[in-house]
RNA sequence: GCGCCCGUAGCUCAGAUGGAUAGAGCACAGGAUUCCUAAUCCUGGGGUCAGAGGUUCGAAUCCUCUCGGGCGCGCCA
């Protein structure tokens, strides 16, 4: 999940690969596998993005009209405001003077939500109705570009979920109502608080806060539910390390509303660090000034991001180095992948007798004797196994360990023998070998979702 | 203070369920191309597996503590 607020960084790049190889993975292993984004579009984050977007309508490019320190900047805001304007406020009733006049104060500090407290209001106020459509204007302009983005990179989760549309349809009443009936729900200060520590957890956790705003726990609460009631057995959560305090308190929602708390998993990812060489590269969100996951994938290709990310086990800290993933040597895993691929497809397309079919070398496996062609065939073998214990273990790293070991032993083969001799059945049998490895890589860069190139 | 993740070669990292002399790439030194792509391969030096105890016939792996790094501990999302 992410919030729908900005385009995605190189953080939430990490979180798309993880999840959508892991679910490739799980598929092949032979799980039934569905993939789900959850979507962060519940509360005041999608009212602060629509002043942000409206600020931005108003004021154009007049850097020097005060712009919210809450507010989501970069770009991105910009466009979405000129675009809105010209589709739905070509005709402005009220400036950014009447927008912004008496507001209380703002500052880099607890101001600046005070302030944008009361600009919301106030955009409220001026625009009406219109104001729900500015939100969801902006929301969407966001998503597009995300599920762009992500289908780009090879992550098409098959539904986004809404977690507003938890609220609007009743489900976390119907969650909330389930927990009180379970005798887990108390009040306290005008709030509603569940009684996580029934379950394990540290201390009670507030559902429902004394303004009459559901938490972001209770949507959680209700999205879990809402998941096992159509109909899947296990959930596998793919959240940010920084959220490792939550699993407990997601946990107790579940067993609370009577679910076996393995029905739950949840798997941490860890943080990415970009280096350019030596260097750490900025990151920083500040200003809107981070790296998104669309300039990373420009700069390194969806090849080698797909797999630098998930190359280390995901509850790793991980270096991307972004010299390292275009550079076109042995230390670049993706090229030495892909290349012990391109130079197989190009013995077969060399070759003077182009309908060859593999089965022609099966008869003639016998006259596979080399060391090398022991070890080429000893790591073949080993691959059914592997991706049952990459699966069960849900690291996708250890996949590429594979590939990378098959990739080592297919190349070393190519250097010390040569694959098309004039013994015929020499030759079959070397073929239908390295055929082999061939489609053993295919499988896994399609689990990985990397290209499997012909020739480079 | 409490909790989670981590500490393996100069650098980046593999080493699931304990098992023989701890592996790879980079970097460093040397070598291989009349032959299917040298984006490759072969050879070599380099490690007190953070430290200290413990369990075990046997520990990088399991347990305890210490040190070091990252991240959490909201009526935020």
């Amino acid at each position: 999940s992410a919030n729908p607020t900005g385009p995605l960084h190189v953080g939430h790049g990490r979180h798309a690969a993880y999840g959508a190889t892991l679910a490739n993975l799980l598929r092949v292993a032979g799980h039934d596998v569905s993939e789900e984004y959850y979507v962060n579009d519940a509360g005041r984050q999608m009212e602060i993005l629509a002043v942000s977007v409206l600020v931005r309508a108003l004021a154009g490019d007049d850097d020097s009209v005060h712009f919210p320190f809450a507010g989501y900047r970069g770009q991105y805001i910009r466009d979405i405001g000129q675009n809105w304007r010209t589709a739905h406020f070509s005709a402005p009733t009220f400036d950014i003077a009447a927008l912004m006049s008496s507001l209380p104060e703002d500052g880099d500090d607890d101001r600046k939500e005070t302030y944008i407290d009361a600009l919301i209001a106030r955009a409220e106020v001026l625009l009406g109705d219109q104001f729900a459509v500015l939100r969801q204007f902006a929301k969407d302009a966001i998503l597009d570009d995300i599920r762009d983005d992500l289908a780009e990179f090879g992550v098409k989760p098959g539904l986004f979920f809404s977690e507003q549309s938890l609220s609007d349809d009743g489900s976390i009443d119907a969650a909330i109502d389930t927990l009180r009936s379970n005798d887990v729900i108390y009040e306290k200060a005008g709030a509603l608080w569940f009684r996580t520590t029934d379950f394990g957890d540290e201390k009670d956790r507030v559902v429902v806060r004394d303004n009459g705003k559901k938490t972001y726990f209770a949507s959680d609460i209700g999205y879990h539910l809402n998941k096992r009631q159509r109909g899947f057995d296990r959930l596998i959560d793919v959240w940010g390390s920084d959220h490792h305090g939550y699993i407990a308190r997601v946990r107790a929602g579940m067993q609370a509303m009577g679910e076996a708390p393995d029905h739950l998993e949840v798997r941490l990812v860890q943080f990415v660090s970009l280096y350019r060489g030596g260097e750490k590269a900025q990151m920083g969100t500040r200003s809107g000034n981070f790296v998104t996951l669309r300039a990373l994938r420009e700069e390194v290709g969806n090849d080698a991001a797909r797999l630098f990310y998930i190359m280390r086990s995901n509850d790793q800290h991980l270096d991307f180095d972004l010299e390292l993933a275009t550079s076109k040597r042995n230390e670049n895993p993706v090229y030495y992948l892909q290349y012990a691929h391109a130079r197989i497809s190009n013995v077969f397309d060399k070759l003077d007798t182009p309908d060859w079919q593999p089965t022609q070398g099966l008869t003639h496996l016998a006259r596979l004797t080399e060391p090398q062609e022991a070890a080429v065939m000893t790591q073949l073998a080993r691959y059914p196994e592997v991706i049952l214990a990459a699966a069960e273990k849900r690291a996708p790293n250890v996949l590429i360990n594979y590939l990378r070991d098959l990739a080592t032993e297919l190349h070393s083969y190519y250097n010390a023998h040569k694959f098309v001799v004039d013994d015929l059945e020499l030759r079959d049998a070397r073929l239908a070998l390295i055929s082999a490895v061939r489609q053993v890589l295919r499988n896994g860069f399609a689990i990985l979702g990397i290209s499997a190139p012909e020739r480079m």
